[in-house]
RNA sequence: GAGCCCGUAGCUCAGCCGGUAGAGCAUCUGACUUUUAAUCAGGAGGUCUCGGGUUCGAAUCCCGACGGGCUCACCA
């Protein structure tokens, strides 16, 4: 508890007076470091147990341990740890008395001359102490860690402060960001940013968020994707290769694999179809798994799972015929709908075709694409923004990728017929009548955007949320997101 | 939203066939001094998540609330 009539809390606060009192303060402004700890130690990386160096040193870090009465503190900075030796060998009385006052925990700097010990410990004699930061809380303990998985994600800077893995990986998923980057930076994408707040919610079947702006007095959507702004972009010739790394908002529930906001790469390239799509997303994630684990072949939760391109591209119906002995394209919609239902899929009498297939492949495959793969032949039915295929007018040019058996990335080819385009969106408003929250509303400002002439394009959405989990082997999607959606309490 | 499980000291955990709360780390006092989860001795620290109930007596059994985890549903 953090009352005043805590002990731990009255110690410290204790301590941070008679700083005061001696004059310094416990909060400066700064301390010009000479180095970081891990720059120590890869430029002493040779010397020898016991050996001593002139090079007087300047660092800072927070006090993680201290030993002997304080005569040992193992200081962390970003960048790793080094140990600190205070004697009265090297600490004058001042230094000695700034030592009593300094608890597990503090920020503080560090000056003096670095040696190794005869144990082998890269240590700096410290011949003065600063505290730069006075931490009036107690830290978990040092063993074990904070263990507790809601503190954990409630006060994650302690986590992070006493789980070194949490900064692993949350540091590997900026990595992982900076490398999708790097490789669309270098193959010509642009960057570009579109509304978080939108008048009509769209580019996804999902319920969003509503919020209200006072001066427009009128309700606004916080986006559950970014795709229709980014195609009308790509209208507009602002790139012919664009791309948003961002938050989607989805007002759902919440669970391991589930965030009400989540991040999300989505990229349009023109003058290409979702083939293209494919192989870039092969790139895309072998590059991510090379930067951030330093191979293609990954364990998540024991399963070795291998990344090295080309994964294979199978469709739809063909997995489910394989898994169930159907073939769906064989069906009419009722049949279809009768067949999902005999696996657990609950359909209703409006469901069509195309959720039927749907369905079947959710109940029977899908769990079981631990490898990677580009799942094709996607029903019309649920895509209303991708072109059809010209073989067969169920099915449209879409396809999305399962690793672990989760949806990593989802692609098309875009539809960019102005016409077909307004007529999905009737299709999508009837089912919207009929009940589902989910269906898309039409948004004549995208078809307006369309009829200006949207060049063929593919276009790609991958999950970085999830792509982080697989990459830093991590249970939950609270894991990789600093601050996961909690109820307040 | 439903089912199952969990909530004890700052942290990590015991105690739970009911008898009035314990350890380690942290903290405080002292000792020791080139340690690596330092060591040794001593002290302090708890309305056992909250509210009801059963009982002579509840951390322990029952009900409810709150918070969390997992599974399912929706979805990425």
């Amino acid at each position: 508890m953090t009352n005043g009539d805590d002990p731990l809390r009255a110690a410290r606060l204790g301590k941070l007076t008679s700083l005061r009192a001696r004059g310094l303060d416990p909060y400066p402004v700064n301390f010009p470091r000479s180095d970081e700890a891990a720059a120590l130690e890869s430029r002493y990386a040779d010397l020898p147990a016991g050996g001593e160096t002139g090079e007087r040193v300047r660092v800072a870090g927070r006090v993680l341990a201290m030993r002997n009465s304080g005569m040992f503190i193992d200081l962390h900075d970003a960048s790793g740890k080094i140990q600190v030796f205070n004697h009265k060998d090297y600490l004058d009385a001042d230094g000695l008395a700034v030592l009593k006052l300094i608890d597990i925990g503090d920020v503080i700097g560090v000056e003096g001359r670095v040696r190794r010990t005869p144990r082998g410990e890269l240590t700096i004699n410290a011949s003065a102490l600063t505290v730069l930061a006075k931490s009036l809380r107690p830290l978990p303990e040092k063993y074990h860690g904070l263990a507790d998985i809601e503190l954990r994600y409630r006060q994650r800077y302690v986590d992070l402060i006493v789980n070194p893995e949490s900064r692993t990986t949350l540091r590997r998923r900026s990595a992982l960001i900076a490398a999708l980057r790097r490789h669309l930076w270098a193959r010509g994408y642009v960057e570009v940013e579109t509304p978080m707040l939108h008048t009509i919610p769209g580019g996804a079947s999902a319920k969003p968020f509503i919020t209200h702006h006072n001066a427009l007095d009128i309700d606004l959507y916080l986006r559950i994707a970014p795709e229709l702004h980014l195609k009308r972009l790509l209208v507009g010739g602002l790139g012919d290769k664009l791309f948003e790394i961002n938050r989607c908002f989805r007002n759902e529930g919440l669970s391991p694999r589930h965030n009400p906001e989540f991040t999300s790469l989505e990229l349009y390239e023109a003058y290409v179809d979702y083939t293209a799509m494919m192989s870039l997303t092969e790139e895309l994630i072998a590059r991510a798994a090379e930067e951030v684990t330093g191979g293609l072949r990954i364990e998540y939760g024991g399963t070795v799972i291998d990344l090295t391109p080309p994964w294979p591209r199978r469709s739809m119906a063909e997995l489910v015929a394989e898994a169930t002995g159907i073939d769906f394209l064989a069906l009419d919609a009722g049949t279809a709908r009768a067949a999902a239902n005999e696996f657990g899929a609950g359909l209703s009498a409006e469901a069509k075709w195309g959720h039927a297939l749907e369905a079947a492949f959710a109940a029977r495959v899908e769990d079981r694409l631990l490898q990677p793969i580009h799942v094709t032949g996607f029903p019309r039915d649920i895509s209303p923004l991708a072109k059809a295929d010209p073989h067969d007018p169920r099915l449209v040019e879409r396809f999305e990728t399962y690793i672990y058996g989760w949806e990593i990335a989802n692609a098309f080819s875009e539809l960019n017929d102005p016409q077909d385009q307004r007529a999905r969106f009737a299709a999508q408003m009837q089912a919207r009548a009929a009940g589902d929250e989910e269906a898309q509303p039409l948004d004549e400002d995208y078809v307006a955007a369309l009829e200006f002439g949207l060049p063929p394009c593919g276009g790609l959405g991958i999950g970085i949320d999830r792509l982080t989990m697989l990459l830093t082997d991590s249970p939950s999607i609270r894991d990789v997101i600093a601050f996961p959606t909690l109820r307040p309490r």
